[in-house]
DNA sequence: TGTATATTTCAGTAATTACTGAAAATACAG
DNA sequence: CTGTATTTTCAGTAATTACTGAAATATACA
C-alpha cells in the first residue's frame, strides 16, 4: 500500500478489511475498495479509490466490477460531471442482507442443487447406507438453515432485531406456548 | 484428480466440496480429503486417501493437519497398527458448529478485536460522525450476532432445530408475549 | 465530427498459494 | 540399540490468482 492519505483509523480499517476480504472470495483491494466506501460521507470515483489505496487505475475498475456484481456498492451520477460515483448502502442491515443473499447464491444454492441431483442418481439407491444418510443429512440441514433464513428476511429488520436479542429466551417462550397447547390438547 | 476410484455419486460428492472447500479458506485437497471422510463408513488411514484422491501423500499430510487445526477431524488408533485413523464426527450438528466456531474465531473476533481498538485510539473521537457510526454499527451488529449465536449454541439440538423450523412463526408468539406483558404492566 | 475525459480490456508479469518428491524425524517392535 | 513402518518437513516447482500499463473502447459535448 504505497499511497494512503488516510487518517489512521480508516488505514487500519481498510488494512483489515484487505485482509478478510481475501477470505471472503473477494480479493484484498476488492476488500479495500470496500471499507473506503464503507468508511467515506460522500460517494467517490475511480481515482479517489487510486489515490486513497495506490494501487492501479485498472485494479480500482476491476474490483468496481466485482463488487457491482456483489451488488454491494450503489453508482451514482453527479450533474456536470461524466464521472462514475460508488457508494455502499447507508443501513448495514441492507448491507448484510445483501452478502448473505450473494454468498448463499455462490455457495449454498449450488450445494443443494448438487446434493438433490445425487439423490436422483440410480447409483444413489445402491451406494451404502452411510453415504445416502449423509447427503440426506446435509440436504436436509441446507434446507433447515435456508428456509430459516427466508423467514427471517421477511420479517422488519426491527422485530428481528428483538429476535435476536431474545435469543435463548425465545426458547423459554416457546417451551411455555408448547406447555399450553399441550395443555389444551389434553383437555 | 488422476485416481479416484471412488463411486460416481462419491466422486460428485468430493469434487464439489474440494471446490467449495476452496472458497471457505482451506484448499481444493482439504475440501475433497474431508468430503471423502464425510462420506466413508470408517475411519480412514492417510494412504486411504491417497490411494481415493490421487495426490502425494504429503499433501494429504498437510491437509490432514490442516482439518486437525479446524478441529474437524478426529484421529483414532487401531490395535496393533501404528497409522492414524481419521473420521468425521457422525453429528452433522457437531460439524456445522465446529465450522461456525472456527470461522468466527479466525474471521469475526479479530474484527470486532479491532473495531474495539478503534473505539479506543485517541483519533477516534477526531474522526467524523459518519466514521464513527459506521465503525459504531459494524460493532453493534457483530456484537448482536455472536450474541445471539452464543445462546443458540448452548441450547440443545432438538430444541434449537425447532425454534428453526419455526422461524418468523416465532414472532408472532413473541408479539403474543409482548402484548401479555404490556397487558400485566397495564394492570 | 472531433476532442477531451472516463472506463474497460487484456497481455504480460508479479505475487501468492498449492503440490511434490526426497530427506528427516518419529514411533515402536524385536 | 537396530530395523522398519509411518508421518512430517521443506526446498523446489507448478499452478493459480492478482496487478499493472498500454491500448482500446465508450461517452459527452463543442
Amino acid at each position: 500500500m504505497p499511497d494512503m492519505n488516510l487518517s489512521s483509523i480508516h488505514q487500519k480499517f481498510v488494512i483489515h478489511f484487505g485482509e478478510m476480504g481475501a477470505r471472503w472470495g473477494m480479493n484484498r483491494t476488492v476488500g479495500q475498495i470496500y471499507a473506503v466506501l464503507f468508511l467515506s460521507t460522500e460517494a467517490l470515483c475511480a481515482d479517489d479509490l487510486v489515490a486513497a489505496l495506490g494501487v492501479s487505475r485498472s485494479n480500482v475498475s476491476m474490483g468496481l466490477k466485482e463488487l457491482q456484481a456483489w451488488q454491494l456498492v450503489r453508482l451514482q451520477h453527479r450533474p456536470n460531471d461524466r464521472r462514475e460515483f460508488f457508494s455502499t448502502p447507508s443501513d448495514l442491515w441492507e448491507i448484510v442482507r445483501t452478502l448473505i443473499d450473494q454468498r448463499k447464491a455462490r455457495e449454498i444454492d449450488p450445494t443443494l442443487t448438487l446434493l438433490r441431483e445425487l439423490q436422483l442418481e440410480p447409483d444413489f439407491e445402491q451406494s451404502d447406507e452411510h453415504t445416502q444418510q449423509r447427503i440426506q443429512q446435509t440436504t436436509d440441514m441446507i434446507e433447515l438453515f435456508t428456509k430459516w433464513y427466508d423467514d427471517m428476511r421477511a420479517i422488519d429488520v426491527e422485530r428481528l432485531e428483538q429476535l435476536l436479542k431474545l435469543g435463548a429466551t425465545a426458547q423459554k417462550v416457546l417451551d411455555i406456548k408448547d406447555k399450553v397447547s399441550k395443555a389444551g390438547r389434553q383437555k
